[in-house]
DNA sequence: CATCTGCGATTACATGTGTAATTACTATCG
DNA sequence: CGATAGTAATTACACATGTAATCGCAGATG
């Protein structure tokens, strides 16, 4: 099932919080950062439940939500998506896309070093 | 303006010729991979007709397509907005994430190896 | 108890997208 | 010249998505 890029900004939402959070707390984290209404993100969050990305619990006379799909799940699915779709499914091309197109600071290549001799290191 | 997955396939079968393609040679490229019938092509050339992400030059009874919009320019396009969307502009998580993942192979980590030390010698 | 109020549920509506079928036009062939 | 055939243009239609407004119900309040 997909989720759509709306649908995603209140997932980022509910994933920046272990715990279950109210309608009201999504909107506080949501509504105003993308000009939305409040019956906008009700909207998604019930989009959402149906696609059982999340789910609800009773809390009195509201619900709490909390997120049934894992973000590592998500980001790998579209990562890889887009991997595959323009990389031919391998990550240096991207690597090389980037360091020629938006040119690497000198901390990412910093950090992909580090990592690539991290990994290499753990054999 | 957006390209779709659909059109995307259109835009692919485009680029990967450098002249301008007929109909005819756009659908021998695509239709039977995706299951699509010539009309679903044809929508697809129109609409990104209208997107102005290709051109149309008459030849005969027919006309032949060719790309405006430049791969290296939609790859650009989406691959910042995963960065950006889901590693934090970044690119080194991104990277992190493959690792721990899809788990890099020999070769993906001897490539991106290669490629920040020839980053790193080129200054 | 009658009402108000805060939420969730339902309904709305325009546009985009996937996927075609149908129509219309224009060379070409008999 | 009229029929045919290959193309392109127009129309179709269901479902997804962005973006809300409205309805309805269960407690809170006077």
């Amino acid at each position: 099932m997909r989720i759509s890029e709306a649908e995603s900004i209140v997932m980022e939402a509910l994933w920046r919080h272990e715990g279950a959070q109210s309608a009201e707390d999504i909107v506080a984290a949501t509504a105003a950062a993308q000009g939305w209404q409040e019956a906008t993100v009700k909207t998604l969050l019930n989009r959402l439940l149906k696609k059982r990305a999340i789910a609800a619990e009773r809390d009195g006379r509201r619900y709490l939500y909390r997120a049934l799909l894992k973000r590592a799940d998500y980001v790998h699915v579209e990562s890889k998506s887009l991997l595959d779709r323009l990389y031919g499914g391998r990550i240096a091309p991207l690597v090389a896309h980037f360091s020629e197109r938006s040119k690497l600071s000198k901390k990412d290549i910093a950090e992909i070093r580090a990592l690539i001799e991290e990994i290499e290191r753990g054999r």
